[in-house]
DNA sequence: TTGAAAGCGCTAACAC
DNA sequence: GTGTTAGCGCTTTCAA
């Protein structure tokens, strides 16, 4: 196997100083196009890489982002974070970066964790998923001058969608449930019910309000049409029959994920053999198009989760060339990305 | 926010050299133990820690280990890749080392990432998952002196359990299936079926032994009693159907894994309600002990995904501490670890 | 447009 | 047991 090849192999092969070539990698404007060609001939032929580590010794510059990898939770939501993942670490790729994990149980591990890359590694960047109200890792990182970007929205009030302290990328969660809640009414249902979380999660209520505010444009009152509980099928199931054996009962109902839908279809199809034989059986749309709802035929609201992972990447790729020099600090002010999701229909929802 | 210190500014701090600081460090026996103290307590006041680029420059270790990041596949299995690479990070930093990730869409891509990585980060190491029949990656990396392991048995010839050419960690697939058959065969089953991928893929063909050599030991003629269909919930519906509908129909089934256990029970489930209202229901065993299987209440063979994980990094370490020196290249013989699956009972199994 | 010098922070050798 | 020297590979001055 060839040794690693050196700059100064690189230069010697092509006849030139060490500098030529470093200039031609990353200031090719300012070398002569023939001896532009023959380092990067003599990069081709000796195969050389540039040494990460003599690099960011020098520029301060790592070119890695760090992210925490979700322990796996409640399970079937876990996979849109995966997904999340494996785009970003593609896009990551394609700018140039590459991803580094890291895991952490509570915040105070996270911090110290933060520190410790910080410290040993230098990240160019964060990107911090799952985060909640009162999240203070935006605090910790900005305070300390880290470039980060969040996925999902600052649901605190320091700082909402507009003048937000940091750059964020989120989805449109109350445009999805909006959207599945008209493809309802558009198929002539009218009491359309909501399984969501407790009050509070801002991811929750965001979801909510698209439904409930649909509902109410539609001039249906959606009070007492929703139910609240934690997220799990098991859940899911007992609020979903909770509302289907009302005595006025709804004759579809949109979730606030796949785990609470899942629990719904199971609901209605116990239902089904029992009560009400003649009745068509409600339909359910679950939230985030996880391979479960594929598998079981669900119509599921799906989030463009390649975009948002593209966009974290560009954001921060933005603040990074807006940077002044060396430690890459933000300079460019934080800019923000709202996709929107978009429903799959399946079966015969 | 403090400026970041270095091993200088430890050293001023507690009046020592900086070579006493490293020495602190890399080797405490060789520093009198008050000089030790004195030197850690500065490190603590001063939050230095040191810097990966420079010691990887002095070293050639980054300490930091790459793998791939799967794609989510056909979905429902996709978790086990990503519970597995949550462990691994979690017990990769427990080493002292981290976990960078890739992508890569077919081999040649894949060998092309392996240049750009180790020419640019110099991983000490990679850790391969999804090993597959024929699969290049470790000759590559091992004619290149590259340290690897590999979550998955080399299902070639080329090294079989005994004298392989390189470490590796897998669960023992033939025994899950087999307790599972057990299981089965002590619940008073005799037709057993078994719902696998067609031969040649080194997992698949594992399983598919174990339940087959079971079933033969308890004096039962599997013949006939299988089908291999591709990995999918459609697929192991019309699969199992098939079996379900025989003239001499099986009264369990055990699943290579629980995409084609979920399509088994949905098959289950339609047929409970038409045919042989009289019969118990058939009883399903899927494999992997996904979200889903938890979610639906199926029973299933749950892999030690934590456990293998820190086989996976033990094995690395391994290699690293009986390395020579400098870059890491494997010296201790290639190791292996086969761990034992569980089967996990729910529901009515 | 190209080249020479300096130094980022660290540790392997060696000298004290 | 502790300190000095040198240099890993690169890029940012500055000079030619």
């Amino acid at each position: 196997m060839a040794e690693k090849a050196t700059i100064t192999d690189v230069a010697r092969y092509a006849n030139v100083s060490r500098q030529t070539v470093s200039n031609v990698l990353n200031s090719p404007g300012l070398v002569r196009e023939e001896t532009r060609n023959r380092v990067h001939e003599a990069v081709k032929a000796l195969g050389y890489r540039v040494n990460q580590a003599a690099r960011q010794m020098r520029t301060g510059r790592s070119r890695i982002i760090a992210t925490r990898i979700e322990p796996d939770r409640d399970g079937i939501n876990g996979s849109v974070f995966d997904r999340f993942l494996h785009s970003l670490t593609a896009s990551a790729a394609q700018a140039g970066y590459r991803i580094l994990l890291y895991t952490a149980d509570d915040e105070r591990s996270e911090f110290a964790t933060f520190d410790d890359l910080i410290g040993a590694y230098e990240p160019d960047a964060f990107v911090l998923t799952n985060t909640f109200h009162r999240d203070g890792r935006p605090s910790w990182l900005g305070e300390r001058g880290v470039p980060f970007v969040t996925f999902g929205r600052p649901w605190d009030g320091t700082g909402g969608v507009h003048g937000a302290a940091h750059s964020w990328v989120d989805v449109d969660g109350a445009a999805g449930t909006a959207e599945a809640t008209r493809h309802l009414l558009d198929t002539g249902h009218r009491r359309i019910g909501f399984l969501g979380w407790p009050a509070g999660s801002g991811v929750g209520d965001d979801r909510r309000s698209g439904w409930s505010r649909t509902l109410a444009a539609a001039g249906v009152d959606p009070t007492g049409l929703d139910r609240a509980t934690a997220d799990g099928v098991a859940d899911g199931e007992a609020a979903a029959r909770d509302l289907l054996d009302a005595g006025h009962p709804v004759t579809a109902l949109v979730c606030a994920s796949d785990s609470l839908a899942l629990g719904a279809l199971n609901a209605v199809r116990l239902m089904k053999t029992g009560e009400r034989p003649d009745a068509p059986p409600p339909v359910v749309i679950g939230f985030d198009d996880t391979p479960v709802a594929k598998a079981v035929g669900l119509s599921s609201v799906s989030q463009p989760l390649a975009e948002a992972a593209a966009g974290c990447v560009s954001l921060l790729t933005r603040l990074f060339d807006s940077a002044p020099s060396r430690p890459p600090e933000p300079a460019a002010p934080p800019a923000h990305l709202l996709l929107q999701p978009s429903l799959v229909v399946r079966g015969s929802a």
